[in-house]
DNA sequence: TTTTTGCGCAACCTGGCGGTTGCATAATAG
DNA sequence: CTATTATGCAACCGCCAGGTTGCGCAAAAA
């Protein structure tokens, strides 16, 4: 595969978008931002600071699991939540290929246009 | 500002999400991918490869204009789309910085639990 | 054994997203 | 001028995301 075609239309990840989609709400940025500082907790700490109720979280929780940023473990009765370090590595990593493909492109193209 | 509380809740750029939820659909995606490596072009073009409709992609394009990834300027009585650059280092380094927060808080967590 | 606590489940509601069709309008081509 | 092309605008639609309330249940505490 030549450099060219491997940063062709549709060759990244076919995963991509739902990463990007859990990222894509203030409220789960702010959870993620909780588990971040304060470490691992169970779903009854994590809706201080924001104004959703428990419910609510439970369901951005199960979106961001399925995206595969969060992982959770039982303990006694209580579920623990935490983030997944490998996952956001790999969406970072995806970003930065995008983001050179992008550049690369830019160069590619600057050939022919003013800009 | 001691460099623990720089990471502290809620302190990143508040503009994040609509990058991410812009980023969030496989169409777009696919929209960048074309504007990427086709460079730029008009809205007439854009549907092709995709199976959606030209008013679909319009609004996508609105998304992603008001996400700050595309800028578009008219040319007699086509409007030329094409990719923001400088936006898309700003979403990379953003995700880069959550990610850095993000194993700044776990090293800093490994002084307490097992893991 | 009661009582509390931490969750899960289900029903329900509202708004907006992704998509369509139809028509109007401004440039350009003939 | 007329026909074509590139686009804009608006109405409409189905569906799901984000949120709520209410109830039930299991584990832990008293």
């Amino acid at each position: 595969m030549s450099a060219r075609n491997k940063y062709r239309t549709g060759e990244q990840p076919r995963e991509l978008a739902p990463i990007f989609a859990a990222l894509g709400d203030e409220t789960r940025l702010l959870l993620i931002s909780r588990l971040c500082n304060d470490g691992p907790m169970s779903i009854t700490r994590l809706p201080y600071g924001t104004n959703v109720t428990r419910q609510a979280i439970t369901k951005h929780l199960e979106v961001m699991r399925k995206a595969g940023l969060v992982r959770n473990t039982r303990r006694g009765r209580e579920r623990i939540w935490q983030l997944e370090r490998r996952r956001l590595k790999e969406a970072r990593h995806c970003l930065e290929l995008i983001s050179k493909q992008w550049e690369d492109a830019l160069g590619r193209l600057k050939k022919f246009v003013e800009e």
